[in-house]
DNA sequence: ATAGAACGTTCTATATAACGAACACCGTGC
DNA sequence: GCACGGTGTTCGTTATATAGAACGTTCTAT
């Protein structure tokens, strides 16, 4: 087992337990319901044990959780600039949408180059505040605001003395509409 | 194992090598690669057998695709309405903020009930088109296109002769703040 | 043609994940 | 006091996921 494993698997634990707790259930409840052992769930909670996808799969119901949240770790382990970004969903349409989870630690600034020409970007803030925009035109956003901008420009997102959670989606030029 | 499973492995099977193909590797590659023997990844690709978190988390580094996206599976498992619903994220903060994955099959339509007062509602669209807004003022959108309206009162969502993939956000009023 | 090096499959052996039955612990009620 | 229902843990046992070797292929090159 690698030791990449060693540490998710310890999240993996804590995890368990808290989405356990959060909703009042026992172990031997959770055990119970999912259908696995109950020394089972005990030794992945304590984060030893390597699972089997069967055994993720029904906690993951169980729970219901989708099926990544289980594993990802709590303690987000942000990039060099304290900046966290998952893809979410990848449209297959025209245009082309890509939609990203992004967490960003307090008093952390991330530049980006611009996108595809005609991209446009949209934030929403779920948690937190952040400054973000064109490098010409940036704006405060709270929790509940939304951003939209054009994003085929440099632009940056910024937080001061908070942490800030947000949905972007990126909308790529229509290639093929487009005059 | 449950029947859920058998699916949900041939999928991963069907996804493994999908993904190892695009990338144009053979099999005996990929394995060295993450370190797990050729025989084991075999039987995986055939949709045969129940691999442990361990092997799954090897393979989707070496693949570099998110956890969840090797297990998730391609037939989206829909509810009555043809409506699936994922919560990507809570914000703690005042506003509250929930952040929604949200899939809807074609001709499919979906009432929902005002929220509470003041709680206002954002769409992006990720692909295909739906209509969407309060039942008075329905708007149709395509991919990339955003709506935010006023969710405290009957609103719905519809779908014509398409699929659509849609973030969806609720901002509930702000409690304390507002006048 | 023939040796070599890949490929992916199918075996056998071993390591280990899962199970089920103890176990110690803590509250409650009788 | 002591039985009882629950908690979560720790044991043996069994099932099985993994590793490694052997296999039949298909190419390529000599």
């Amino acid at each position: 087992m690698s030791d990449m494993d060693r540490l998710s698997l310890s999240t993996l634990g804590q995890h368990l337990q808290t989405l356990r707790r959060a909703r009042g259930w026992s172990l031997s409840q959770l055990a119970t319901a999912a259908g696995i052992a109950k020394s089972n769930l005990s030794r992945l909670e304590q984060g030893d044990g390597n699972p089997t996808l069967d055994t993720i799969w029904r906690l993951a119901v169980q729970l219901d959780v989708p099926f990544g949240t289980l594993v990802a770790p709590i303690k987000v382990p942000l990039g060099e600039d304290g900046v966290e970004v998952h893809l979410l969903d990848q449209g297959q349409d025209s245009p082309r949408v890509d939609a990203y989870w992004m967490r960003c630690a307090p008093h952390t600034v991330r530049h980006a180059e611009g996108h595809t020409p005609g991209a446009r970007e949209s934030l929403t803030v779920i948690s937190g505040r952040l400054e973000a925009g064109p490098e010409d035109d940036i704006r405060p956003l709270g929790a509940g605001d939304t951003l939209e901008f054009h994003a085929d420009q440099p632009h940056l997102y910024r937080t001061r003395d908070t942490w800030a959670t947000l949905l972007m989606s990126i909308v790529y030029a229509d290639m093929q509409a487009e005059p």
